[in-house]
DNA sequence: GTCAGTGCAAACTTTTTGCAACTAC
DNA sequence: GTAGTTGCAAAAAGTTTGCACTGAC
């Protein structure tokens, strides 16, 4: 938790840094939002975000300030959009980093992998024509449950550690 | 065009050998959508590709159709679908291979890149835990157009050549 | 003849918009 | 006080489902 609270700090004093100038308010929603956003691991819904709020830190907040929360959040690069299903999925990325995802095709099941060669092969690229604010590398196949499995289940949303 | 329908013949003898003991049926339908997509170069929604065969091909289709034989195309390996804007967008792949997209975070613009080293990087990962079906790697930035106008229009929906 | 496929309408899910009340500045 | 923000309700957009009809096998 103490390492959470850390996190929410730097992101906090970057979201505040963000807004400077630019007429953006500095509401309660706004930072109790990204505090909760910072202590959920892994990815997320609008929706199992508004649960988490609501049942775990007791925050009543309207999906509409989410949506729009979550755009500001976004714009400020505290966090990252998938759009892998149906819903958005968003999560927090403090420090930005190059992304490498395998998403399930069967159960949308969503892991991350350690890859430092592709942070290499990234920085070798030459893109005049292009900024570069985040790479996301996704592989689309089979995990190892689907593969064991056969069952012929419809894709479901993107899973989310509960 | 006389490319188009070599594409399309590979593309229909795939299908075929797909469907093979698998109770689905070769509507007339089905091939006329691959025919289509084959013929439809870069990524469309399913509202373009509704229009382009009420118009261009003059084939009436309903949406439910769409849907349905896009899911099919995709597991047919076909067909990639990319979830990067609220509607799903697809592109015909016949021989899949890496995909590299620029991403314009601003537009929605979409461009592809050429590269051989990400293949080569992808050769060297081991994943035992995941069979890789499709990777693609998704720049998320800002395109040149946007670089330069400092517009602050909303982010609008994949663009695809009309 | 059977049952998978089609297409209409309706339902459903996710996101956006209009508007009145609120509040950070 | 002004104008950005919130949140409700409604609309919009994209996708799925129910069901009757059709047609591939």
């Amino acid at each position: 938790m103490s390492e959470c609270t850390d996190i929410y700090t730097i992101a906090a004093q970057r979201l505040t840094e963000y807004m400077k100038g630019k007429n953006i308010r500095k509401t309660p929603e706004r930072f109790e939002i990204l505090r909760i956003v910072c202590q959920t691991p892994g990815i997320f819904s609008i929706d199992e975000l508004h649960e988490i709020m609501e049942q775990k830190a007791k925050f009543q907040v309207s999906r509409v300030t989410l949506f729009n929360t979550m755009k500001l959040l976004e714009d400020a690069k505290l966090i990252i959009k998938h759009t892998l299903a149906r819903a958005a999925h968003y999560e927090c990325c403090i420090n930005p980093h190059p992304l490498v995802c395998m998403v399930c095709q069967k159960c949308g099941m969503v892991r991350k992998l350690e890859s430092s060669k592709i942070e290499n092969w990234l920085s070798e690229q030459k893109c005049k024509q292009f900024i570069i604010t985040q790479p996301v590398l996704y592989f689309h196949g089979l995990c190892r449950s689907c593969m064991v499995k056969s069952s012929i289940k419809k894709r479901s949303r993107v899973k989310s550690e509960k």
